[in-house]
DNA sequence: GATTCGACTCGAATCGATTCGATACTATCT
DNA sequence: AGATAGTATCGAATCGATTCGAGTCGAATC
C-alpha cells in the first residue's frame, strides 16, 4: 500500500495537531489532554504509524539504547566458555533495567582496523570489554574521543576504561594454600594463554613477567608466590578443555617421582581438560592427583564438583552493568573490586602418602 | 579540553571548506582534491574529530548497521545450547561482510510488551528470530509496519518472516529408519518442550498435534510416522541435559520388557541426558540401549560420538545472514530449505537379541 | 579564441524526531 | 473583577550529518 512510511508529522497533520504535541503524546513527557492524545493515537493507527523512528530520536536525544560488547575471536569459541556467558547474562540483566541492548562486536583475529571501522559506524552508548584480553586497542582512543564510556574486567589497561575485577593474585594463591594444607608439595600450574600467540609449553618466571594478558599473569604470579618460584608452570595453547588436556599431558608424562600431586588450573575448562588427561592415564582424582579450577562454573557434564575459585560470573556482569548505568547517568564511576573465594569440591584431597 | 564534541561543520570551517566537501572526504564518495582532503583530515585531527556521528548518518542514510537477534529466555540458558551458538556464529560471520552487528534482544519470560518497547526504541535494519520458538509475537506486526525485514528458522510462523529451515519431519524419521534397520522395534521418543509450559510427561498424538512449537511438533510427527503411532513419546521439561535425563527416566524405569531398546531424542543435549540416565541405571550404550540425538554438535565432553541428525548449525546461521543481506539489498528473499542428514556415531547398534 | 568537458566545490534541502520558550485558555483564589 | 496558577498547544530551532543540483575554473579540443 503506502510506499512511504508515515512520519510523526503526517500523524500530527491528520490528527489536526502540531508535531510537537504528537511527539509529547508518544514520549509521555508533558501534559496532553486525553481527547487530544486519543485523536493522535487514532490517527497513528489509521496511518500505520508505530511510534517515533529510533534513528531520529536517537540523534536528537543522544542516546542509542545499545552498548557494544566486545568479543574476542569467534562467538563459537567465546561462548563455549560458560563463564563468559554468565558474565554476559548478568550484564544483560542489569542493562535491561536502563533499558539498553547489547550489540555484539566480534573481533576478527588480526584486523583491528576493520573492527574500528565497524564501531565507528555504530551508534553506541558505551563499550564493554568483558570478553577480551589484549591490554590495548585503538578502540579506546576512538571511544574516548567520542566520549563513549568504557568498562572492562582488567583489560584494556587504560585509565579511561573503568574496571570491575577481582584480586586475581590472592584468589589463585588461595587455591595453592588449600592444597598446601592438604599436604601437597609438588604442585604444578596450568595457565591460560599468556598472549595472542600461545603454545603448550613449560614457561618460567620471565615468560610470566612478560605476559601480555594481565589476568593470566596475575594468577600465575599468585600461584608462584605460594607454591614457590620453582614450581612447574605450563601454558595452555587455548583456554578450553583441549588446551587443558594438552597442558596437563606435559606435566603428567614426567617420571612418576617428578609428577605433580596437584595441578592448579587457571580456569574450570582447563581443569576439566586436566581431569580428562588424568583419567586417560589411569590416575584417580583426588587419590593420585588433586585438581583445582578457577571461575566457579557449574559444569553439568562433570561427574563430580570441582574444587574451584568462585568469582561469581553473573555478579561480575551485573557489576559491569551497574557501572555502565552509573556512567550513562553522568556519575563519576569508580573501579570495583569483587570478592572471589575458594570453593572446595571433590577434586582435591590429601596428598598421596608416598610423598 | 573542548567540552563540546566537534562536528563535521567545525572541521569543515577550520579546513576552510564547506560541510558537504568535508562529508565527502570522510565517506569517500565523490571526487576531492588530494590537498583539500589532507586539509580536512588535518583539521579533524587538530580538533579531535574521529568521524561522522553514526546517529546522524544513520538518520540520513536509513541504515543503522545492526540487526536484532531475538533470544528466548536468559542468555545463560540460551547460550548453553551449542547449536544456538553455532547458528549465531555463522550469522555473525555472514553479517560481518555487510558489515552489520548483532544486537541481542533477550526476551523476558512473560513481558512481551516490554520487549516490544525495547525494540521500538532501537534502530535495527532487520530482525532475526534464530533462537526462539513461539509461533507468534507482536514484534512481527511492529517490524512489518517499520518495513524491517525479518528472518527466522521456523518461527514466528508468518508470511512476512522469511525462513531458513530443514525438513524436520523427514530428518527425524531418518533417525528412526536407522534404528529400524538395526532391528529395533521398541523405539521411544524424547521431545523438546512442546510449548511455553512444558512438563516431563508422557504425551499422545493429540498433545503433539496441538503443540505450540512447530519444530518439536514436526519432529515428533516425523518420529511417529516411522516408529508407529503407538510408540511412546515423552516431553522434556527443558531442552537441556537435565531435561533429557528426567524424560529418559520416565522411559527407562518401565519394566524391563516394556523398556525401549532405543531412544530418539530431539536434540543432542537431550540425548546427552538420556545417556546419563542410561549410565545411572547400569545400561550399556549401545548394547542395551541405542540413542540418537539431533543437531550434529560436537560435544567435547561426551566420551564417544553421538549418532545424530546433523543440521549444520553454522551453515544455517550463514544462510540466515545471506538472507538478511539479500533483503537489505532490496532483493525479494525466498525461503531456504537446507539439508540435514543422519550421521551415525557410536551410540546406536543392533537391537538386543532378547527381542 | 570559443567551446566543451571534467574535476572539484558549494549551498540548500532533507532525514524525523525533540525541546524550549511563548501563547492562549481555563480554573481558583481573594 | 483581577491577579495567579496551571494546563494544553504551537512554532521554531536543533540534533549532525548526506545528497543533489548548480556553479566555478582550468585544461583540452577544434
Amino acid at each position: 500500500m503506502a510506499g512511504e512510511r508515515p512520519t510523526l508529522r503526517d500523524v500530527a497533520t491528520r490528527a489536526g495537531v502540531s508535531a510537537s504535541t504528537a511527539s509529547v503524546v508518544f514520549s509521555g513527557r508533558g501534559p496532553v489532554a486525553a481527547t487530544t492524545a486519543d485523536r493522535v493515537r487514532a490517527a497513528a493507527a489509521e496511518l500505520g504509524y508505530v511510534g517515533p523512528d529510533p534513528r531520529a530520536s536517537s540523534l536528537r536525544q543522544g542516546r542509542a539504547g545499545a552498548v557494544g560488547v566486545l568479543v574476542e575471536g569467534r562467538l563459537l569459541h567465546a561462548f563455549r566458555d560458560p563463564f563468559a556467558v554468565a558474565v554476559l547474562d548478568g550484564l544483560a540483566h542489569e542493562l535491561d533495567a536502563i533499558p539498553t541492548g547489547m550489540l555484539l562486536l566480534a573481533q576478527p583475529p588480526d584486523d583491528e582496523q576493520r573492527l574500528l571501522a565497524q564501531v565507528a559506524g555504530l551508534a553506541l552508548d558505551a563499550l564493554v570489554f568483558s570478553m577480551c584480553r589484549p591490554p590495548e586497542t585503538p578502540l579506546v582512543d576512538h571511544a574516548a574521543a567520542r566520549h563513549v564510556p568504557m568498562v572492562g574486567t582488567g583489560s584494556p589497561l587504560d585509565p579511561r576504561v573503568h574496571q570491575v575485577r577481582i584480586d586475581e593474585h590472592a584468589a589463585q594463591a588461595a587455591a595453592v594454600e588449600h592444597l598446601w594444607q592438604l599436604g601437597h608439595r609438588r604442585i604444578a600450574h596450568v595457565t591460560m594463554p599468556l598472549g595472542r600467540l600461545a603454545d603448550t609449553r613449560r614457561i618460567d618466571l620471565d615468560d610470566i613477567a612478560r605476559a601480555e594478558y594481565v589476568d593470566a599473569r596475575l594468577r600465575a604470579q599468585g600461584f608462584l608466590a605460594r607454591a614457590g618460584r620453582s614450581a612447574p608452570v605450563v601454558e595452555a595453547a587455548s583456554a578450553d578443555v583441549d588446551g587443558g588436556r594438552a597442558a596437563a599431558a606435559l606435566l603428567l608424562d614426567a617420571g612418576p617421582d617428578r609428577r605433580p600431586t596437584a595441578i592448579v588450573a587457571q580456569s574450570d575448562l582447563l581443569a576439566a581438560g586436566v581431569l580428562q588427561a588424568a583419567t586417560e592415564r589411569g590416575l584417580r582424582v583426588p587419590e593420585d592427583l588433586s585438581v583445582t579450577g578457577f571461575d566457579g562454573l557449574s559444569l553439568p557434564w562433570l561427574d563430580r564438583p570441582l574444587t574451584t575459585v568462585d568469582q561469581h560470573g553473573e555478579e561480575k556482569g551485573r557489576a559491569l552493568g551497574r557501572l555502565v548505568s552509573a556512567l550513562l547517568a553522568g556519575q563519576p564511576g569508580a573501579d570495583v573490586l569483587l570478592p572471589a573465594e575458594l570453593r572446595p569440591g571433590a577434586t582435591t584431597g590429601p596428598a598421596p602418602s608416598g610423598r
